[in-house]
RNA sequence: GCCGCUUUAGCUCAGUUGGUAGAGCAACGGCCUUGUAAACCGUAGGUCGUCCGUUCGAUUCGGACAAGCGGCACCA
């Protein structure tokens, strides 16, 4: 007898060993039809998985996010089925759940086209309203081989042979197609009811860029049709949130041609950069920090010495003058170096914090960048702190406060940490790197927040932490970083005289919040759809007329506003009052002020939001402290 | 950098099976002096991404290059 208890705590016996399907069966015909597979003592399987013992066991359903994650993998099966009937010869490779979705890889004669998709998608809906089984099967390893090499399908051959030679390998076959995979899978096609293939794309065989360009095909799957509407509609949302759309909308700023990567930033654009970087400046300020300024253009020999040009030569920029080769900084650590080693340092100056607003310039692959988010040319807020070995941790515990600090004052509440550790290929001895990793470790526990580990993703100099933020639309966004570098001061010759008068390296802390003030504002401007709260907006406040009569009194009120500070607009154009309104409610200006002959007499302002929200008729000063108030209230 | 796609007026986009192009919005002029998300009339605006080729003739066909887009790879 087997004895399966449920989630609920109940339990059923059965005199044989039943499937899960059976199990499911004796709750009720409804849950049957419903399962699409089991978790048999926390591990998932098929609903045609024989419960040979005594277990618990959950149905998985549609309903659960398992669930979900079976039919996105069996809809990849089923794309990858009806590529191959509507194009014999593609071969298969693989076929993973991703989120949101899925892709499958296929290696095949031609590239596929949009009109391939579609055909695609026809067919898959064939398949699936043919309801066809799914069945899970074992096959040794040499007839597995055997088998795929028969089907000239060679990148299965290689996968097999990358698999482990003890572990058992599972197929699934769904009317004449079959597929290596570990499972599990939806009892039949029927199951898969919401899906749409979205795009085509090239990918590199096993993410390397030395192997072959397989043909990638990303599909999205859903428990039901609505999950999938409200999908799409996400996706459109995020289209209307596009920071180049709204750069462009907006008059913030435009690239082109003659300078790829570059941002050309037009004064609305330029505000924002401004008020932000006043707000980092004045936070290094406050929090120990010494701004400095460091050359654009610095001679090779720099760049050979912080060991940069080895790596990155073709992604740097180079200029040659008078027979000298120099490079336009890429980073600007090595500079800060520079300004540590003027003159000998104490151990009482450290820990030294050094600021810059440094503008880098990266030659960056031309498929690697994205509108004003991954540019060729672009300003960190970058600082060093040089400390010694023991302060690290406390260095890093004061960094992560801040960082959560100002992402709050963005209105990034949701923030990620992750720690990468050593690499493969790294220098410094095991002890630093132990207390290295050991300082970062403690430093993210004593917040009390969840973090991640990235083992080995940690750059060869030294550990980091990374920190990434949600923005509104569930998307990660990786910003700030805190490096520890073991490497950089010994080799540009840093050294402090310690309290026993000898001499020592520094530790070297890089660290960034915002990254770089590019990626940061389109990070914002996707954030807010443009619509930034007023401390941010390149506009706050617009004043406008009913008629010419008022046009003095309007910018008597322009004037008052601007000496305190705010930065204000007059429109005194003559069209209709909702003519303005529109305009600059899709401007998304935060306040929008209307003054008629009733509020010249009285003088007020008649004062209503960019979304239509009427905030009444407000008297000058009561105006001014509404403003004041938002301005000074960061965050969303 | 790799695979695929795209490039037409300031913006968003039509269009030409090869005979040098059109709409809406914006701009400009007129009219109107207007009360909270688009009054009306008119005018002007384009070497159809760049270069090379095929052709009597290329924006249209072919090639190269550039930039951009979706991914991949990269990201000090």
């Amino acid at each position: 007898m087997v004895t399966i208890t449920l989630p609920d705590g109940s339990t059923r016996n059965f005199d044989a060993p039943p499937t899960v399907y059976q199990v499911a069966e004796s709750i009720g015909p409804g849950l049957a039809k419903a399962a699409l597979a089991g978790k048999v003592d926390g591990r998932l399987v098929d609903t045609s998985c024989l419960i040979e013992n005594d277990a618990a066991l959950a149905i998985v359903t549609p309903r659960d996010a398992e669930g979900v994650e079976v039919l996105r993998h069996s809809c990849a099966h089923l794309m990858a089925n009806a590529v191959q009937n509507l194009f014999p010869g593609a071969q298969v490779t693989i076929g993973p759940v991703i989120d949101n979705g899925f892709y499958y890889d296929f290696a095949y004669e031609r590239p596929f086209t949009a009109e391939d998709l579609t055909a695609i998608e026809a067919e898959m809906e064939r398949l699936a309203a043919a309801d066809v089984k799914v069945e899970r099967s074992l096959m040794s390893r040499p007839d597995a081989e055997a088998m795929f090499e028969r089907m000239g399908e060679k990148y299965k051959v290689e996968i097999i042979e990358s698999i482990p030679g003890n572990e058992q390998l599972s197929f699934y076959r769904q009317g004449d197609f079959i597929d290596l995979c570990r499972g599990p899978h939806v009892p039949s096609t029927g199951h898969i009811k919401a899906f749409k293939l979205m795009s085509v794309a090239g990918a590199y065989w096993r993410g390397d860029s030395r192997n072959a360009m397989l043909q990638r095909i990303y599909g999205t799957a859903w428990a039901d049709k609505k999950a999938l509407k409200d999908y799409l509609h996400l996706l459109e949302e995020a289209e209307r949130r596009d920071h180049r759309k709204i750069g462009k909308k907006l008059g913030l700023f435009h690239l082109q041609e003659e300078a790829p990567g570059m941002v050309f930033w037009h004064p609305k654009g330029w505000t924002i950069y401004q008020v932000i970087k006043r707000y980092m400046q004045q936070l290094w300020q406050d929090n120990g920090y010494q701004e400095i300024n460091t050359p654009q253009v610095v001679d090779y020999s720099l760049w050979e010495k912080s060991g940069h040009a080895q790596k990155f030569k073709d992604e740097m920029f180079s200029v040659e003058s008078d027979k000298r080769m120099y490079a336009i900084k890429p980073m600007n650590c090595p500079c800060h170096v520079q300004v540590f080693n003027q003159g000998l340092k104490s151990y009482r100056d450290l820990p030294l914090r050094l600021a810059e607003f440094g503008a880098c310039h990266r030659y960056e692959p031309s498929g690697s960048m994205h509108g004003i988010m991954r540019v060729r040319a672009f300003t960190q807020d970058d600082a060093h702190i040089f400390c010694a070995r023991e302060d690290i941790q406390s260095e890093v515990s004061r960094f992560i406060a801040l960082v959560e600090k100002v992402y709050a004052d963005f209105g990034f509440t949701d923030v990620a940490l992750k720690l990468s550790t050593r690499p493969v290929n790294r220098v410094g001895s095991d002890e630093i790197w132990n207390e290295a990793e050991h300082a970062l470790e403690t430093a993210l526990n004593n917040t009390g927040k969840p973090w991640d580990l990235q083992p080995g993703e940690g750059a060869f100099y030294g550990p980091k932490i990374e920190f990434t933020l949600k923005d509104c639309m569930g998307r990660n966004q990786q910003c700030g970083t805190i490096q520890v570098d073991f490497s950089m001061p010994g080799r540009l010759g840093a050294e402090y005289v310690a309290e026993d008068n000898t001499r020592h390296t520094p530790v070297m802390l890089h660290r960034a919040i915002f990254g770089s003030f590019e990626r940061f504002i389109g990070i914002l401007i996707e954030h807010y759809e443009g619509a930034f709260p007023a401390w941010l907006a390149p506009v706050q406040v617009m004043v406008m007329n009913i008629t010419d009569r008022q046009a003095d009194y309007c910018q008597q009120v322009v004037n008052s506003l601007k000496n305190k500070g705010f930065r204000v607009e007059a429109d005194l154009r003559n069209e209709k009052i909702g003519f303005k309104i529109r305009e600059h409610s899709i401007q998304r200006i935060p306040y929008l002020l209307v003054a008629g002959d009733k509020e010249v007499e009285a003088g007020t302002v008649a004062v209503r939001d960019r979304n239509g929200k009427d905030l009444g008729v407000l008297s000058l000063a009561e105006f001014d402290a509404l403003l004041q108030q938002d301005v000074a209230r960061l965050g969303a």
